[in-house]
RNA sequence: GUGGGGGUAGCUCAGUCGGUUAGAGCUCCAGGUUGUGGCCCUGGUGGCCGCGGGUUCGAUUCCCGUCCCUCACCCCA
């Protein structure tokens, strides 16, 4: 026998008993979105390297080791997409979607990819879905994005969603930010791990979310980015938690929350359940009003979020596999080897007509058949063999109550939807 | 990239202190019902014991290597 493939290391296939989870998630997202006001977005699986380069930045960790890359034949350099803000904006900008100034809702389901080490939680391609409100620079914006991922998140049924809040400030705020914490960590270098003594060079804030607790330690007395607001920041920062209050939204203040993507600014959330692995956050977003005006467009305010739905999928529990809605579904058995042709055509009727159907195409006995359609869940068979078709009728039968009565072809239909 | 755990039937796993035909439960198939399911009973299909090498009379078992899976670090969804 030839060697068998298996799939590429970090990857999944989503087998039929799963993707009814899938489905229903992605309903849920389709109706929440369209019910907020957001419009769907698809953009392609790949774009240019440089295209990530610069908006999530050199020294983050995904364009610095998880990127697929590659040159295509024209040589130039491809990436698959490794997150989704800038993709969306790249389209955004190229197709002119600030309809001459106003705001613009867009939102996406997808994948993405990144050569990381999998783990629970954590794979190489993976789907999240998400929303990014382009245009706004107001408290208002930031507030809804954070409620629509917090209410998803309940929607869905995630376990105890903890949302986590806060404000890295604008760049100029983060730059004085980070002068300062350079200045005090400096003399602690030598406590520090090498990956933060690196970071200490090419992006100290980073160092904030570390887990080490020698590190953890030393950053007890840092300082604070909070302090480092101006009133401007401080007053944005303030009227997002008052909105957050009125929905009735709690959260917590995490001023170690910097998150890994250089383009944010301002607000930053993460939200997160205990009920997943080492690998908590489900969701994550911020405002990022510097983005588009380094993808080539105009200087314009923007805020959105991403959710991964590996994860909301372990955090949610398994669903309770008991609803199983009595719904009318029949399967039709051959009894009979010149019934064949009758059973097939009574198939497709009554798929035609709205009902779900099933017949046998192994040439199996009627036993068989049966337990088959045991198997499928199916609430009534049809029984058609040669006895059936001299007479014109067919046997049908209740699989719940057991009760076998016969029924003239014509009135199938309305035999089956009458029950 | 680093560390822990693991690869035996389609699935979940037991087992062999190195020895002849490698096991269970579930699944699947068939029979018990000459055209009738779920429960039950009986039988059956199904394994290069991850792969390569070494030690040995003999390896699924011991040793070395390797691949894969998994969890964690790192980081993030």
């Amino acid at each position: 026998m030839a060697e068998k493939f298996n799939a590429v290391k970090g990857t999944k296939d989503i087998l039929p008993d799963d993707s009814s989870r899938w489905q229903t998630l992605e309903q849920t997202t389709h109706e929440f979105m369209n019910r907020w006001g957001y419009g769907e977005i698809r953009t392609p699986a790949f774009e240019r390297t440089e295209l990530f380069t610069r908006s999530v930045g050199e020294e983050s960790d995904i364009v610095s080791k998880q990127m697929y890359t590659f040159l295509d034949q024209s040589e130039t350099s491809i990436t698959l997409k490794p997150e989704l803000t800038a993709p969306v904006m790249r389209a955004y900008l190229e197709h002119n979607l600030d309809r001459g100034g106003a705001l613009t809702k867009l939102y996406y389901i997808d994948a993405l990819f990144r050569q990381e080490r999998p783990q629970k939680g954590r794979l190489r391609q993976f789907h999240q879905f998400g929303a990014e409100a382009v245009g706004s620079p107001y408290p208002e914006q930031d507030v809804e994005i954070i409620a629509l991922a917090f209410s998803l998140m309940e929607a869905m049924g995630v376990a105890n969603p903890l949302l986590q809040l806060n404000s890295i400030g604008s760049r100029e705020c983060r730059q004085r930010f980070r002068n300062a914490l350079v200045e005090f960590l400096a003399p602690h270098s030598g406590d520090l791990s090498e990956t933060s003594r690196q970071r200490l060079e090419t992006n100290p804030l980073r160092i904030l979310d570390t887990k080490d607790e020698g590190e953890r330690a030393i950053l007890k007395d840092a300082p604070r980015i909070l302090d480092f607001l101006d009133d401007t920041d401080r007053e944005h920062y303030e009227a997002v938690k008052v909105g957050l209050d009125t929905l009735g939204i709690s959260y917590e203040q995490n001023d170690l929350l910097v998150r890994g993507l250089d383009y944010y600014s301002q607000t930053t959330f993460e939200i997160t359940s205990d009920a997943l692995g080492a690998q908590n956050a489900l969701c994550g977003g911020g405002r990022y009003d510097d983005l588009l005006e380094e993808l080539g467009g105009k200087p314009t305010p923007a805020v959105g979020f991403a959710a991964g739905m590996e994860r909301i999928l372990l955090a949610i529990p398994e669903e309770s596999a008991a609803d199983s809605v009595e719904t009318l579904k029949v399967f039709v058995i051959t009894a009979g080897e010149k019934a064949g042709t009758a059973v097939m055509k009574t198939t497709m009727n009554l798929r035609a007509n709205g009902i779900p159907a099933d017949f046998d195409t192994l040439n199996r006995s009627v036993k068989a058949q049966m337990r088959e359609a045991n198997r499928q869940d199916a609430t009534h068979i049809v029984v058609i063999g040669e006895e059936e078709l001299a007479s014109g009728t067919c046997q049908v039968k209740d699989l719940a109550t057991g009760k076998q009565q016969s029924v003239p072809f014509k009135e199938l239909f309305k035999h089956l939807t009458s029950v």
